[in-house]
DNA sequence: TGTACATCAGTGAACGCGCGTTCACTGATGTAC
DNA sequence: TGTACATCAGTGAACGCGCGTTCACTGATGTAC
């Protein structure tokens, strides 16, 4: 049955939400069309009258969800200023909160891994995707304004590296000093502090 | 036809070693049973007289991949010292060729995203693996003993983040600024300045 | 040392399963008059 | 505003494919006497 523009302009958004979760969760090669289909409530057919491929969902997804997390970001930013809203984010990020729920969290640590192996389209967004995350993060930042890419650079590969490493331990005691020798590096960086 | 125990185990060996290049190069979903058998010369069905299963064989080749790293790493602090050995090795680990060949590399930024859905066996072989790299890593610290496990897990964090960053980037220019910016910080950590 | 037998690495067909994708069909929505 | 028709989101069966795994079989190796 046909079903109304504003439902089915409903359904796409409702299916790249899950899909953006569902891809911080299970990865990319982890996903699929007929568990994501039906965790809409959906059966699987009608995937193919939103998306053309499973390429083109996890595109549109990678994309998604980091203008989530950017505006956010932003939005902090802009009540608080960049500096609070890197700190916010800082903290956010080397959390056990952060380790504990990657669904909702950083796409890097949770599939930057499987972009080697990913279509161009995927490849592309996650690209576009990162790019913005380090302008954010820079603003933030309190060295002179020419180094404050590297810097962002830098602070985020600690980050991402850490809950990296957080998530593959099966150790809660390893996860805490991960995350808290990450943290103590990271302040430094934020504070321009060396 | 039965081959002699030397064969066998020099099969084996063969088999891990074709494995942990193509558990790094694909991660552990990608890695198939029937192509790492074709990768040496057997069909697939030979497989289960060398290992139980896929889980038993990705948990064999993740601790051997460990193993040489540590034992390159340790046989470089027996010739030149434990400084010169991390020293070394972090000029290889955030080095392009390090990005161009994974196979090659380190396991972290190649399959540490898959541990969380990885079986336990996997995880448990993944986490005896990154406790020695540790060891090996702080033992070539400049900085007072107390805080040299702490700096290797911000040190392993942040390159392990920076390559995974790197390979997911479509653009060499970006591969580059990743690299060197990470390179900064490592070199700063790794001497003790700040 | 020589012979008879048990062992087992490797073969290749077959298995059940989940995957992404296709398709004929349904029926409410949107459109044209 | 009302009617007739075209559109298309969603259904559910079906497709080909690659996956991990099993199994009867082969024949050289290892073992027991």
């Amino acid at each position: 049955m046909r079903m109304s523009r504003d439902a089915t302009a409903r359904r796409h958004d409702e299916i790249i939400t899950a899909a953006s979760q569902m891809l911080r969760q299970r990865g990319i090669e982890g996903l699929s069309v007929v568990d994501l289909m039906q965790s809409v409530g959906l059966t699987h057919g009608g995937f193919y009258k939103h998306f053309n491929s499973k390429e083109a969902l996890v595109a549109e997804a990678t994309s998604a969800t980091f203008n989530v997390i950017c505006g956010e970001f932003s939005n902090v930013a802009k009540d608080q200023g960049s500096a609070a809203a890197l700190k916010a984010y800082v903290k956010y990020y080397l959390s056990a909160d952060h380790v504990n729920t990657p669904e909702l969290g950083c796409p890097i640590p949770a599939f930057a891994g499987e972009m080697s192996r990913a279509g161009r389209a995927v490849k592309s967004a996650f690209a576009k995707g990162y790019e913005p995350m380090l302008v954010n993060i820079a603003a933030g930042l309190a060295c002179p304004p020419e180094k404050r890419r590297l810097r962002a650079i830098e602070l985020l590969a600690l980050m991402s590296g850490a809950i990296l490493a957080a998530r593959a331990s099966n150790n809660p005691e390893q996860v805490v000093e991960v995350l808290s020798a990450a943290r103590a590096r990271a302040e430094l960086v934020v504070n321009a502090i060396e």
